[in-house]
DNA sequence: CGCCGACTGTCGGCAAGCCGACACAAAATT
DNA sequence: AATTTTGTGTCGGCTTGCCGACAGTCGGCG
């Protein structure tokens, strides 16, 4: 894979530490630390940051309205998101500290920028900074949680709920309202047919919660979707918290 | 919680450190490390092993025909299994290095015993020795792997594949050919009804591949029902030999 | 023995979402 | 401006699995 990069310039380099919740939380200490080392990159979408089967040998942190969708494709073609990440946590080798190849494949589903860190100095940050290694464990368990509530939710919950619940967690993570996404890849994400999603679409259109055209949706009203949509939305967003706190720092640090 | 003991003899950590594949691949000096602080239990069917919300204090290492079954519980009170532990991983903090309360409760599936370590012990123990950070590491991908697969395995397999699939990953861990449950429980880990349960399970006793009475199935035909299940067992077995291999070495240790 | 609680078998109606097909529209390409 | 590509709108038939209901059965226990 190869990366485009940005300016590493300071300012960059502020906006990462600065946009990314992970990251955010680190003192100067640990900032220093990393910083030598990140490479910033602006990435379009679409990108494909990481395959399935390659080695995760860096981790990388969204900022600035990046997501980065991780999909499950199975045998048959048919495929499903099993998480989305932005600018809450980092994708990579985060969990398998770059000792596992990757078991599914990582695109960009919005566009933002990303501090890219070796998971080499991450593990070597890990081993200096408690505070470094304790915010990895607790966001590898956050991780784990939102794809085992996605185990759940599939199971259960209607695709009107799952859809609107999509809707708001990636205009968490985008910098604008306006996502660029067609209905034929939020259906490979939700993993249901296209024509199901466009059902779905009209109606959320019709109760004014959402506007779409051509390639784009649009949240209208926040409130609105987070009534339709399953409750999933919160109980993630409730461990998040739990886990990590607003602050990052979270329990017994 | 409260976990009976087993009697802490010499016998009984032999059969721990052999029987379970991550402690199997201890060196010596790895496991007279953790030995002292072992402790055994045998568990019962239906103990709850970690409610939710309960710190994750220690690690249970299953072995001798333990399965835990990782649920989630929806508000409404449906609920899912999203991942299954027997001999090959381990249950409590091992992701999350106690740093975090448990998101899904942890339920005794089939009875048999663990060596439970508390994680206090188990986080020196990384320190220590890099074999050990490495096959943690290692195994929390794998996990993630096994709830990934699972979401997709939700999204799209029909139930007889995946019941069939349940069916192989318990007798796998399990020490007999008898597993001992309810059509009504199996139906609760699917995330189904008990009467599509019912249904299924009727279909594989006529093709011969079970047999089951009130309250335990048998597998009688493991290629057939191989046959008959999702490719979801293959894939995560797959990616469990290529990260941890069959000697717990893996990649680049 | 006889009761009772838990587990199983079965049915029929019903809704969600699959799936293929096709027409249309908007953008991109020439 | 003409053409192609890509995305959207919609339809109808069909299957899976939901859901409530109820009857049957097994086994333990008083």
């Amino acid at each position: 894979m190869e990366l485009p990069r940005i300016l590493p310039g300071d300012a960059g380099l502020d906006s990462a530490f600065a946009g990314n919740r992970l990251l955010r939380t680190l003192s100067a200490e640990d900032r220093a630390m990393l910083e030598p080392h990140v490479e910033l990159a602006a990435l379009e979408g679409g990108e494909t940051v990481l395959a399935v089967g390659e080695m995760t040998r860096r981790t990388l942190f969204p900022f600035d309205g990046l997501m980065v969708s991780m999909r499950r494709v199975l045998t048959g073609g048919r495929s499903v998101e099993v998480a989305a990440i932005g600018r809450e946590g980092a994708v990579g080798g985060i969990i398998s500290c770059g000792a596992a190849p990757a078991f599914t494949q990582a695109v960009v589903q919005l566009p933002g920028s990303a501090a890219i860190i070796p998971m080499t100095v991450l593990e070597d940050a890990k081993q200096a900074s408690p505070h470094i290694k304790n915010l990895f464990c607790r966001y590898s368990d956050a991780l784990l949680a939102q794809v085992m509530q996605s185990v759940a939710c599939n199971a259960f919950h209607p695709i009107e709920a799952r859809a609107a619940r999509w809707l708001l967690d990636a205009q968490d993570r985008a910098a604008s309202d306006r996502l660029e996404l067609t209905q034929e890849s939020l259906a490979g994400l939700l993993g249901v047919q296209r024509t199901t999603v466009n059902a779905v679409a009209r109606v959320l259109q019709e109760q004014g919660l959402i506007a779409y055209r051509r390639g784009a949706i649009q949240v209208l009203d926040r409130e609105g979707l987070r009534r339709v949509s399953c409750d999933c939305y919160e109980a993630v967003e409730r461990h998040f918290q739990e886990v990590l706190g607003e602050d990052g720092r979270g329990i017994a640090d």
